[in-house]
RNA sequence: CGGGGCGUAGCUCAGCCUGGUAGAGCGCCGGCUUUGGGAGCCGGGGGCCGGAGGUUCGAAUCCUCUCGCCCCGACCA
């Protein structure tokens, strides 16, 4: 009881957080926590709002001159746009720009996970060595696997994946086939203590990733179940402006009897794969997925060439003739089914309706959500910096004012932008006076936001503001009115 | 884990071969002039030259060890 007292004490310490925000933020009334401080000043958290949007309050470190070490292009950009940080090999941290990116691409993943009727948890980043003795693996993973010990010296490790545990947690709560079938996700973050990290957060130690694990009574349940999250792998990776292919993969370490990987082709990529050309126009999106049969689906996307380097079959290939391409690719989701690998030796049993008791029928389905944004940028840029396709743009639309200090280019701009943030746009409005118009203009590139709008002097005296098209760079004139009824119309 | 490369200012790099006590551009701070695609001039601050040991009168520079980072290969969401 004491000793809980003594550590909110510590939170409440004078000289804490409050002084430091107060450079960011317009000051808060705060009082015995933040909870409070909307009570006794209900304004505070618009003007907040209002403030942090702004180039000349939001943190975003963008560098002119590529950094040293980073040699794919998504690295170059992400450092450059100020997105993440390295901190050691194959570890980053996540700045504004970076983290509102991987929350977008989170966002999609969890709204398709929830539509296939999968259910959310987060289970603990450190496990007990002891799941892994059950499995087997903790012998088998090799010097991938975080090793640690607790104070005690209980041996413990970093989660790089998570079938024991989940399977665990099965066991403890599920007993009777009525409960079946079940899929549980997490988005989680992951570490592998890879030999050899590159490609900025396309291969990091630590990364975040979306784990899904299903369990089924029989076989015929896990297929359909297979099925199901094949589908909603095409859409998610569709809905981010993303030709995810699935090919046919080999299990690996996970096991099992039956594997897709969901490639994106780009010159960047780690592997060798070999594909039909009819991919390159595949359209996921036009599926309606909840209508039809998974089956079908499955049956039908899975009918055209796709395979990666150790799936490839030379003769089935040849058959295609000029069809065929070879690429690289990056694999940005794999999803397994593999029986009762974990369940048998982990005595994960449900009761059948005949009574026997029989090991459940597991698959498991990985997002690699970080490694998304690296992949998207391959996917999606060009000479001055990102493109990022709308669904996961860190910010919809971004304001250039030209010429900040001139009246009229103000009021126009600062309208535009509370009006475009009334509407619910995601506005990011660089208002820095410091900057002359050529420097916003790269920043503005280089961060790829799907729509720039530019105010400045010669325009706004005419009564027009520029809207720029960031993937195409056409640049059109209209009047203010206009511009906001284009960007504010559903996408 | 094998092969190769690199650690010098916040960032990109020069200086190292041939030892003599540290430089440029960009950024940062101050001032003036500028304002439609990373401005100009003037002034300023900034570096135990990754770390430890050794050779030497003297080491960023030569030698040894060590740590870190990157690239190629084998492995992976």
């Amino acid at each position: 009881m004491l000793r809980r007292r003594r550590s909110l004490e510590r939170w409440r310490h004078p000289t804490g957080v409050r002084e430091n925000m107060g450079n960011v933020l317009p000051a808060a009334p705060l009082a015995t926590g933040a909870g409070f401080a909307y009570g006794r000043d209900p304004g505070w958290f618009e003007r907040a709002k209002g403030a942090v949007m702004r180039l000349s309050n939001y943190f975003l470190p963008t560098l002119k001159e590529t950094p040293a070490g980073a040699d794919v292009v998504s690295h170059q950009l992400m450092l450059r746009a100020g997105m993440i940080e390295q901190i050691s090999s194959g570890i980053y941290n996540w700045l504004p720009l970076g983290a509102r990116v991987l929350r977008k691409i989170e966002a999609i993943v969890r709204e398709e996970q929830d539509r296939a009727g999968c259910q959310e948890v987060l289970l603990s980043l450190i496990q007990p060595a002891d799941l892994w003795r059950e499995s087997g693996r903790y012998e088998d993973y090799g010097r991938e696997m975080l090793r640690i010990q607790d104070r005690h010296e209980r041996e413990m490790l970093f989660g790089p994946t998570n079938e024991e545990q989940i399977t665990d947690v099965f066991r403890h709560h599920v007993r009777g086939y009525r409960e079946l079938p079940k899929v549980l996700y997490q988005i989680q973050w992951k570490f592998r203590d890879e030999v050899r990290p590159r490609f900025g957060v396309m291969r990091g130690r630590e990364f975040l990733m979306k784990d899904a694990y299903s369990f089924d009574l029989d076989k015929e349940g896990a297929q359909r179940t297979y099925n199901r999250m094949f589908v909603a792998y095409l859409r998610t990776f569709a809905r981010m402006g993303l030709t995810a292919i699935p090919m046919r993969a080999e299990t690996g370490p996970i096991g099992g009897d039956q594997s897709h990987e969901f490639i994106i082709l780009a010159d960047t990529g780690e592997s060798v794969v070999y594909c039909h050309r009819d991919w390159l126009e595949a359209d996921f999106l036009a599926e309606d997925a909840d209508a039809e049969d998974p089956a079908a689906l499955v049956e039908r996307w899975t009918r055209t060439y796709a395979a990666t380097e150790d799936m490839h079959d030379p003769a089935r290939a040849d058959e295609l003739g000029d069809a065929l391409i070879e690429r690289r690719g990056i694999e940005v989701g794999h999803i397994f089914y593999f029986g009762t690998k974990y369940s048998a030796p982990m005595n994960a049993r449900v009761n059948a309706p005949d009574g026997s008791k029989v090991p459940v029928e597991m698959g498991s389905y990985g997002i690699g959500v970080s490694r998304l944004v690296g992949a998207i940028i391959e996917a999606s840029h060009d000479d001055s910096g990102i493109v990022w396709p709308e669904p996961v743009a860190p910010f919809h639309v971004g304001i250039v004012n030209i010429k900040t200090g001139d009246e009229t280019c103000d009021s126009v701009a600062e309208d535009l932008y509370r009006r475009l943030q009334e509407a619910g746009v995601e506005v990011l409005y660089d208002d820095r006076t410091e900057e002359r118009p050529g420097a916003k203009f790269a920043d503005m590139d280089l961060i790829g936001l799907p729509w720039q709008v530019v105010v400045g002097p010669k325009g706004v005296q005419n009564g027009v503001v520029e809207l720029k098209y960031r993937r195409t760079g056409e640049r059109e004139e209209m009047t203010p009115e206009t511009a906001l009824a284009r960007l504010c119309r559903p996408c």
